[in-house]
DNA sequence: CTGTTAGCGCATTCAG
DNA sequence: CTGAATGCGCTAACAG
């Protein structure tokens, strides 16, 4: 093991590299720049820069220019398919324009998303992508106030360019759809005259309404696709997770205890549904301990006689891999990262000054085993 | 919509403030950073603070001061719950401690991380984390000559203090798991004389040898857990992947298409674990459609007449709720984060010069019918 | 307690 | 083409 890393070399400076080529800091700095500088000397320049591994500052370069090529994404979480999608997105754009991205993430604390906000403001970023949860007085406070341009994905807001996506038509469209699968269950079993009743209930894990999007859009266009249909969401039918996997869990754990009649089971995103998804393996093998060894502990929407279907919301790969895919909705999230990039570079390289908001459509996915029947 | 956003007060510095409140420049840092300031002033500067929502530039106070009170952190890619578990341990400690810390996600390219790493070093953070992948001769020369400290976490390396697991072992373990399980199902196989022929043969799906930790030794661990109990990986039983489970998916479609006689199927990482059961899935609805039709999409593990058990590495709860659980390993991800993280401070407040190097353990996970036998 | 002064490392005038 | 001088916004050291 050496004895020590690191700091092998003293850090230089610009002025220092200049002395042992024999010229001035300012030629250095024009060659660095690509300004004029005489061969002769380019060739001492090079040759110190090359034995020292001199490397400029970027902070001392920054407070001079004013102009960092960075920008800086505020995210909710790190470990979310959909945000790595945006960040994708948005990353594509940027190193195509010749930026940087740099991500803080808030661990779903809005308290913290104004912190990193501020951090990046006065940290040399060029502008700042904000992928929203909720908007609170003291984001509006600083997106009207802010130094340097903001964008916002994911949550409409008049205070700064936003994209966000139809969060109330998806619920609609996903409400519908559900509304349709349980009329036409009823349909088969009163054709095939079964002797199970099927209630025909649909349950619904949602979060906080402090999220505009998901929270409150996403739900309240989910009951009205159910209502377009003449279906209604009992309001002992509903739960309000965390954004989590473990809190859809207990949602639906709970919801399964409380109510033994829930024919589908819907989730505000595909994480939720996940946890339900699980809730529903664990419920099964503790009601039906011997069908479910027998089927290897793989039965897991079948609940005592009635089938339960789950949904989702946001086409999570990873899960449609392993579980060949519940009904759900796709969002265009590496196009709003994309667009987002797009209208933040505008912003800071040509000064655009008018205001954006724009809406991004979904595509409704169907499960797996409706897709086997067509 | 209003016309326009931000930027709407003039972006003010200290001396302006100073200027308004009719004092010094210095009187306002002072009492910006708790120093001697008459109660007096104190008020006419919170005044004009309060009016104008100045803000210091922390860009400027970093180039004073050379302290960021910030980290960054290098990682290959956003989207991943082994990943997210290490920030999620450095977070913690960081902001115990005052610190805040920003990401670069290098989206799986080496060659990015070298870029992010010097992008840090000349950027005001205090020490820099790198999530380790592959450790090249241009990552050396950075880990040598870096400015700043830093931590490997994930890899070993002699040229910086770092953090891994122990991947040889863990690999050994699985390996001696699998062969135990073979070895079993050979037995009962022929107890009960069934006509099934049961090859017993094992396939796996590794990633690339750059990678030291997950490429090599977990690999090498593995064939040597197998070998210490008489069963033999074929070369032709072997592919590699990378770390997505897109890549999961091909490399098992491909080893499942060429080898009609896997019995075992091991891989790399939770994540290629979870395309390799899209893949068993995928595959076993074209070899008997009516089964899996029947099964409604349920029976990925059935291919034809014999069970065909997938196994990971890493513990991924994801997968672990959605499919009752494979066999894997639980590495200390979080505690690697938290180890990392107070490494680098305590190199950043108090200097500590001695080199470390911490390999941590690790844990078998059986998975979901194994618990359920015993 | 306070104001003045001198840089942090660099890029940009402006004379030469 | 080039070097000396100036200042980005802030804090530390000093003298009041």
């Amino acid at each position: 093991m050496p004895e020590r890393f690191g700091r092998t070399e003293k850090h230089m400076t610009i002025k220092e590299i200049a002395q042992l080529a024999g010229v001035s800091s300012a030629a250095v700095s024009r060659y660095l720049n690509g300004g004029y500088v005489s061969e002769e000397k380019k060739e001492q320049i090079k040759r110190v820069i090359d034995e020292t591994g001199y490397q400029p500052s970027a902070q001392a370069r920054i407070l001079r220019t004013k102009k960092a090529c960075l920008v800086g994404v505020v995210v909710p979480k790190i470990n979310s398919e959909s945000i790595s999608r945006v960040t994708a997105g948005i990353e594509q754009v940027l190193s195509a324009r010749g930026y940087q991205m740099l991500l803080a993430s808030t661990d779903n604390d809005p308290g913290k998303e104004v912190t990193y906000l501020k951090l990046f403001e006065n940290y040399p970023v060029d502008g700042i992508i904000l992928i929203g949860t909720v908007i609170t007085a003291e984001h509006r406070k600083f997106l009207k106030n802010s130094k340097v341009p903001v964008v916002v994905v994911g949550q409409y807001t008049k205070y700064a360019n936003c994209i966000y996506h139809d969060d109330y038509g998806a619920g609609k469209a996903m409400g519908k759809a559900v509304a349709a699968y349980l009329k036409d269950e009823m349909n088969h079993r009163e054709e095939e005259q079964e002797e199970t009743q099927y209630s025909g209930k649909v349950a619904y894990i949602g979060v906080t309404k402090e999220d505009k999007a998901v929270g409150v859009a996403r739900e309240d266009g989910f009951r009205a696709g159910l209502k377009s249909l003449g279906v209604e969401l009992e309001e002992t039918c509903t739960r309000e997770a965390e954004f989590t996997m473990e809190s859809g869990y207990r949602a639906a754990m709970d919801l399964l205890e409380k109510n033994r009649d829930i024919s589908i089971l819907s989730c505000a995103t595909d994480t939720i549904a996940a946890g339900a998804i699980e809730a529903l393996l664990t419920y099964s093998r503790k009601q039906v301990p011997e069908e479910a060894k027998n089927s290897g502990g793989r039965m897991q929407y079948i609940l005592g006689n009635s089938k339960i279907r789950v949904t989702g919301f946001g086409d999570n790969q990873f899960l449609k891999a392993v579980t060949g895919g519940i009904p759900t909705v796709h969002f265009g999230y590496k196009t709003s990262g994309i667009r987002g990039a797009e209208l933040l570079l505008d912003v800071i390289e040509l000064g655009e000054k008018i205001p954006v908001e724009m809406k991004l459509g979904f595509r409704m996915v169907r499960g797996q085993e409706e897709e086997d029947a067509s």
